[in-house]
DNA sequence: GTCTATAGTACGATAGAC
DNA sequence: GTCTATCGTACTATAGAC
């Protein structure tokens, strides 16, 4: 993909992760970077295109990094550690949500398309966090009651919902429900 | 208040759990209802008045049908599942998603009369939750690690991060988000 | 690939009659 | 309290020059 359009994707996923998807503008994508709107229609030409491509993308680099960290660490809590890190940066770097909730939250106003690949994206997540709670269980260092889908499915909703609540209680939110995270899979 | 207002809001907090704030105008209000934008405009002057009156409503709202809970079970228990109705309901009657999770999603673009009405709100969830783990470790009934501000903090995140996951994965994952909150405080 | 200009629509909000 | 009409603005999107 050229560098323009991967500027103009980073910017609208900013935009999409502080403001939401409905409350940004080709206005201010092409503000923020200092082109016109009409290049960003050259790129995207509508903004169903734009949705499209930031979960494609989105999709396509968090693969890239958990395999990273799947590769890096062998031990699953320096793996969850690993996951754990990567969401606290979306909250650190300016208060942001990850890009699942902010869509989600709007739902029902995107494309089919963007929908069927936004569910993609969230099953990708799943898979690796079921993978990581399997290993966990396996070399006996993480345990929960049930099976690791459901486990991996409430670890999923309660980052995603910690970070959403950050914004109201601020950052400490967030780190209350990992450590409450870390310590049920320690002692349950 | 009248009940011209509360439909007003009736319906106006429909589309926020269904559409989210930016994406719902005062046309779609005023269509839905059969009056004009002028009416609504009558009634909440700018959206912002809007915003604040719904998160207010709900707010009061919420505090009596937690009240009622309370006083109807005694049971620890009985209470929590009474709550995971509440909030299962949002989700049964049309792919809704909390009022908290939606107006967080957006709160770059929400007034800060409105960010501190939500606050509170949240704040108010968080209390009662609290007070519901308190006591169903002190009758010995429900078992987590930590302190229950911690774990009240991780179930209400995790509710409002399944009610969103169910949009693109179905209610079933928020079926299985409950089920696994469940058996975290039957088994740690 | 980028621009200016603009079409066409929708938005929040207000004025003034009834 | 509700209406019609409208203002001013912002939006998505396109046309056409360079």
């Amino acid at each position: 993909m050229s560098d323009r359009k991967e500027q103009i994707l980073d910017v609208a996923e900013e935009l999409l992760q502080t403001r939401s998807f409905s409350a940004f503008s080709y206005q201010d994508v092409s503000d923020r970077i200092g082109i016109s709107k009409a290049t960003i229609h050259h790129h995207f030409p509508s903004k169903d295109d734009l949705s499209l491509a930031l979960v494609t993308r989105h999709h396509m680099s968090l693969v890239s990094a958990l395999e990273t960290i799947t590769k890096e660490h062998s031990d699953s809590w320096k793996q969850l550690e690993a996951y754990i890190q990567l969401v606290s940066q979306i909250m650190q770097s300016g208060h942001k949500i990850c890009l699942t909730g902010s869509l989600q939250a709007e739902f029902a106003t995107i494309s089919n398309s963007t929908k069927q690949e936004l569910a993609n994206l969230c099953t990708c997540i799943h898979a690796w966090l079921t993978r990581l709670l399997i290993e966990g269980r396996k070399q006996q260092v993480m345990t929960f009651p049930g099976n690791p889908e459901d486990q991996a499915s409430l670890i999923q909703a309660a980052l995603q919902g910690a970070l959403q609540q950050a914004r109201a209680h601020g950052p400490k939110q967030f780190t209350t429900v990992v450590r409450q995270i870390k310590a049920i899979l320690k002692t349950s």
